[in-house]
DNA sequence: TATTGTTATACTCTATAACTATA
DNA sequence: TATAGTTATAGAGTATAACAATA
């Protein structure tokens, strides 16, 4: 089942160098509008609902002072606003622009086209199998459903009693 | 084909999660050994032939001064060692030792070990669609065959007339 | 005293540019 | 002048720790 002998060949060595170059190829595609790929975690996230900061550092699995740089970024470019919450002061609660919303759109339209350039190769059988298998690993091994994962540690199903 | 509307649920995005997430597992097991990642792929190559630090550089796809860093941990951990070439002074050839090739066996049993651990959820018909479309994706993008990936433009095989 | 958000700082990975010693 | 390797530096990404305002 796992034939290989070598590092290279593994599937966990496979992945990352993948996922670096994905990744790469998703950000030069997104730069002109602004936006990193850690953004658009943020943006699907809040097109949902608005969300305080930390239960949205929670939510996409990053530290706290991560959320802050990528709600700075995205306040620059008016996708998003935080609004200080009257109940409680010490909370602002984050809220897409409609000028957000139309960011993710277009992001997304970026993702798909990467996506059919990876699977220039494949047939639709594999890259379904493709899709599917990595999407169960990732649902396997616990990866925040939306949002960049964590670097390392970091038990996100178990954030504690806190809050 | 690619029925997500979502940047978060594109394999773009998911291959930087999932490789991201892989590749902070294998480091984590290849700690004890003093080895990370990218340090596979030098003692892969160097397994097969000894091997000038450009040539190296150029077929694993980093920049010369990253490969310098590699070999002094490699070097500090015994793994390989740095031969003057006599006919050209400027070279040196580098060469795995007796403890690199061990040091690369205990890495590929970590890997595929990793490897696994990530595939727990799939059956075997799963995974092999997985690795074998992922090996196709990578090929087809023109990854090195061996080594990390280079993050973003560079050419190495044209460095062009620059310099 | 605990919590929300922030700042300051550090560490990893990788790249570019300037430098050395040879050729 | 060109090449092999090195050093110094910078940038993106992430994390921890200390801090301010508020509860």
């Amino acid at each position: 089942m796992q034939p290989q002998e070598s590092v290279t060949e593994s599937l966990a060595f496979l992945l990352g160098k993948l996922g670096q170059m994905a990744t790469g190829r998703f950000a030069d595609r997104l730069a002109p509008l602004g936006l990193r790929p850690r953004h658009c975690a943020v943006l699907e996230l809040l097109a949902t609902a608005p969300l305080g900061q930390l239960a949205l550092a929670q939510t996409i699995g990053v530290t706290p002072s991560v959320v802050v740089d990528m709600l700075d970024e995205l306040e620059a470019v008016g996708a998003l606003r935080r609004v200080r919450d009257s109940t409680d002061r010490r909370r602002q609660v984050v809220e897409i622009t409609d000028g957000g919303r139309a960011l993710a759109l277009s992001a997304a339209r970026l993702a798909k086209q990467v996506d059919i350039e990876l699977l220039r190769e494949l047939d639709s059988t594999q890259a379904t199998a493709v899709r599917e298998g990595l999407a169960r690993v990732a649902a396997a091994q616990g990866l925040p459903v939306t949002g960049s994962a964590p670097t390392r540690n970091a038990a996100p199903t178990d954030p504690g009693p806190a809050t």
